[in-house]
DNA sequence: GTCTATATTCTGATAGAC
DNA sequence: GTCTATCAGAATATAGAC
């Protein structure tokens, strides 16, 4: 880790870390401080809370997190496939990098149901996008009782986030290693689109 | 809630009930001792500490959760699609009533990386099953090294699951009320094993 | 077994010197 | 801006009466 950072940056970057990792309420003001080798005072100094400290890490985690969708969603050059075939592997690739993102996300909404959805609900509304023209148009009006769009959306967003949130438990069923489970989620950015596709036929 | 229980099992209902809703940390014995209508001494008087508390609920809830699977994937009279279908169904059912149960295991888990995936890995071993040799049957020898079966009950168990962890998301994304929630989670149960035998075409 | 009162530790936040 | 020292309140756990 570099040094050359500010010391308000050296904060943000421990807390981000560590809530991720332990939640919010697991977290310790000191155990950040510690993390980012300055005194627990600095802290306070410049967030005021741990609590706006942690809606600052949690905005920034939103905002990255469904900053993708909304182009996708409404990229107008993509076709369907594309468009899946972008978020899988866009999202596989950045939660590889931040591996607790999801799951930190989805517990902390769950403690939180009305603190920060407003944020997300105004980035992602499914029924203006391109893609939701796109599936409309695929599924066709017959079968839109049977299969509603929604539940393709569900199975999208499942196929990519669930092997990072089950992990643990996954490892241990299936006796994968680490190596292994790498493997499998390069395969899965090609294989998701695919079965996506398949549910649509 | 009827009153004829032991003091320890009305302890443990409202242990059940918080720590589920709100994860171990945000937790206070206090509440826990408040809503099951005693005196936080006795909490201590029956479990000791919180934590010991915790780790017998959490024992519990994993053995629940995992009951079904061991039966499901060694079913001898079942073929694939069934037991995906049985799978799907009484997962279902079960989170349904306890909407909060995956993922209060699967953060719980994230924070306790050790402690209990002893507990599960003994009980579930996908390679031992007789679901794992069904599926061997099924995708041929030849596409193994495409398909592992192991993306396979990824696939089922994101698909049975993720819809209540990301519940708060996409009810925003989709606009959807609790009933039109729980009608497509009564769809999900056979379209969820059609999707997947899909996958194995 | 159950309670009230209390001990003890932890934790978020601030005061004030430098 | 940064630190040390400290406060005030919260939270777990226990002592001891009934």
């Amino acid at each position: 880790m570099s040094t050359d950072l500010t010391t308000e940056d050296k904060i943000k970057n421990a807390a981000r870390e560590i809530f991720m990792k332990k939640g919010y309420a697991a977290t310790k003001t000191r155990d950040i401080a510690d993390a980012a080798g300055i005194n627990l005072a600095l802290l306070n100094y410049y967030f005021r809370s741990k609590e706006k400290l942690f809606q600052q890490i949690m905005m920034e985690s939103l905002t990255v997190f469904f900053q993708h969708i909304q182009n996708v969603f409404n990229g107008e050059q993509t076709t369907l496939e594309e468009k899946f075939s972008l978020l899988a592997s866009s999202y596989i690739n950045q939660i590889r990098e931040q591996p607790d993102i999801p799951i930190f996300i989805l517990s902390e909404l769950r403690a939180r149901p009305d603190e920060f959805v407003s944020q997300m609900s105004v980035q992602t509304r499914l029924k203006d996008s391109i893609l939701f023209d796109q599936l409309l148009e695929k599924i066709g009006k017959e079968r839109m009782m049977e299969i509603n769009p929604l539940h393709i959306m569900m199975n999208l967003m499942g196929l990519i986030v669930f092997p990072f949130i089950g992990r643990p438990m996954l490892e241990r069923m299936g006796e994968v290693d680490d190596a292994h489970f790498d493997l499998m989620m390069e395969q899965r950015k090609e294989l998701i689109p695919k079965w996506i596709m398949q549910m649509l036929e």
